[in-house]
DNA sequence: CTGAAAGCGCTAACAG
DNA sequence: CTGTTAGCGCTTTCAG
């Protein structure tokens, strides 16, 4: 039915080694000859058999997408952000990219073989075990938005750190000092980055901390809403709040709402991730944009230079964030 | 590397057709025959290569979902929803997925034929050439939340006049009986089934609609919001408002802030999505669940049932929705 | 019910 | 720079 490389072969008079060449491999032919099979090709409508092709050079070029997270909605935005910045990267290249959870993936490890996979892009707070697992398989391992510590990996980071320092710069050109954070327990690594950052930033900014200054929560509507009418519970209230992320920021609204409190007068909010949800609330969430989709790129453009055996330069990646400023600020 | 057939083979002395015919027909080999096959199968960790098996059997087992929408964000929630119910059930089939956008799509037109697709899930607003022309190429087609009119095509919807009716039926039973609709200028398919309802259910509920019940926006928080305030600047103004979506009811949310109007008190508002900022904006908006993971999952079944050349029994599957009530009405 | 053998379309030595 | 040729691992007639 399709045209072969067969068919191509006779048509423009040269061998089926020389046609696989103009195409896998064109300065390995002369350029006239190049030009004849790919005009053979062209009238035929001929386009390789990825199939035979992997079957021949015994590589499958698929590559996976694991999304390490515990919900049971593993597209958040943040994850469907890097998912299409992986997506669009892939469909310009050569390889395929099947995704899953890492949950699903363990569930289906027989399958898991079949897929013949090749190299593996863990989002998210990868199990360091299933790490092991894949390194030892020989599967190139990349990491998006997270860092184990113990394996020296190749990893595609945000820069919290930066994130971080950028929102308390601005709530302190706002003329703010009495800066609280409502920290979040979610994946791990994030979680502390932002902690730390915060500690580290406010001693670099001499904001002054004691213990009230940061909360921790759950990051869910309720566990914050509540976690922030405790922070604003206190005599010496903060002035400005800084969550760990929007929906954190958006529970911190809401209990300035209850308390009668007006944003952004009688107290700053801002939140982490500039999801969708920024621009709806009333006032508009102030909040820090991650390059989620340049994260999705990058880790697939270092996973196809691992699986080349091109000489990794920098084992880290790490993007800089922007502020997004809004009305609660 | 990788154990063969062959290797399997030899160990359970049985031919190579036999080990295969085991493993993807086995019911045409003896019990005892097969049950030496799988045994030496599992001591070699042998597991069939799908490579091979595409090539031999010359089908690929690869079916794609292409998104069709304009926005720069191709995986919003409702897509990452629909997404994740195709991921999951594609995941524990023998099928591969590709992920793409319509537009990308045919930007890599030469490559697509290279991905060797059987079958397309189109999601959206589905442009009826591309239809066509997978027509043509006899690439089977289903389509999720879209219906072209013209194409008998196997297709997965949510109910929306349903959806709709959930909604009127509530703010009736609410006591409500001046209500306007803000409609929104998104997926044709979509935005006409939810305004064709709005105006059908309301006729069958005896609900009055005068020139001002309906006015259309775009479905951005300022055009919304816009939208919004001149519904409610009217003298005799509603007093619940149906938006065609979550983001269009924020814009609502939003205008009788402006307004002063308090919310579920003055005003009653329903949102179209179930999307997360529901819980998160104040008060939390009530809204119109659809079953997008379902409508994923069985956008694939549906596919492979294609595929398998099963006899279509019903040419559309429609899911119900349900109405989530929370704070705004 | 099982085996022998001919491909599926392409690549990669190895020669020339 | 180009051609010859032997597979890659599995399926599938066609016989038995």
């Amino acid at each position: 039915m399709n045209p072969t490389i067969y068919d191509v072969s006779r048509l423009s008079g040269v061998s089926t080694a020389t046609v696989s060449r103009a195409f896998s491999d064109p300065s390995r032919v002369r350029e006239d000859t190049r030009r004849r099979v790919l005009e053979a090709a062209e009238l035929l409508h001929y386009s390789p058999n990825a199939i035979a092709r992997a079957m021949a050079r015994q590589r499958t070029d698929k590559i996976a997408f694991l999304i390490c997270k515990k919900d049971a909605t593993i597209l958040d935005e943040f994850y469907a952000g890097i998912c299409e910045g992986i997506m669009q990267e892939t469909n310009r290249s050569d390889y395929q990219l099947v995704i899953s959870t890492a949950a699903d993936w363990r569930l289906a490890s027989d399958t898991a073989q079949r897929k013949q996979i090749e190299g593996v892009i863990l989002g998210g707070n990868a199990p360091a075990d299933l790490v092991s697992e894949f390194q030892t398989q020989h599967i190139a391992v990349v990491l998006v938005n997270n860092r184990i510590p113990g394996h020296e990996l190749p990893c595609i980071l945000s820069d919290e750190t930066d994130g971080v320092r950028q929102v308390l710069a601005h709530l302190v050109a706002r003329g703010h000092r009495k800066i609280a954070m409502l920290a979040g327990r979610f994946s791990p690594y994030i979680s502390s980055e932002r902690y730390h950052a915060f500690l580290q930033i406010a001693q670099e900014l001499n904001i002054p901390l004691h213990a009230q200054s940061i909360k921790m929560c759950d990051p869910e509507i309720e566990s914050a809403t509540r976690a922030a009418l405790e922070l604003l519970g206190q005599p010496d209230r903060p002035t400005a709040i800084f969550a760990a992320n929007d929906v954190i920021a958006a529970g911190t609204l809401k209990a300035a709402a209850r308390l009668g409190l007006r944003v952004p007068h009688d107290l700053a909010v801002v939140g982490y991730d500039d999801s969708a949800i920024c621009p709806l609330l009333e006032p508009a969430l102030t909040s820090v944009h991650s390059k989620v989709r340049s994260m999705g790129r990058l880790s697939v453009e270092r996973m196809t230079a691992l699986l080349a055996g091109e000489p990794v330069t920098e084992l880290s990646t790490v993007l800089p964030p922007k502020l997004m400023v809004r009305g609660t600020t």
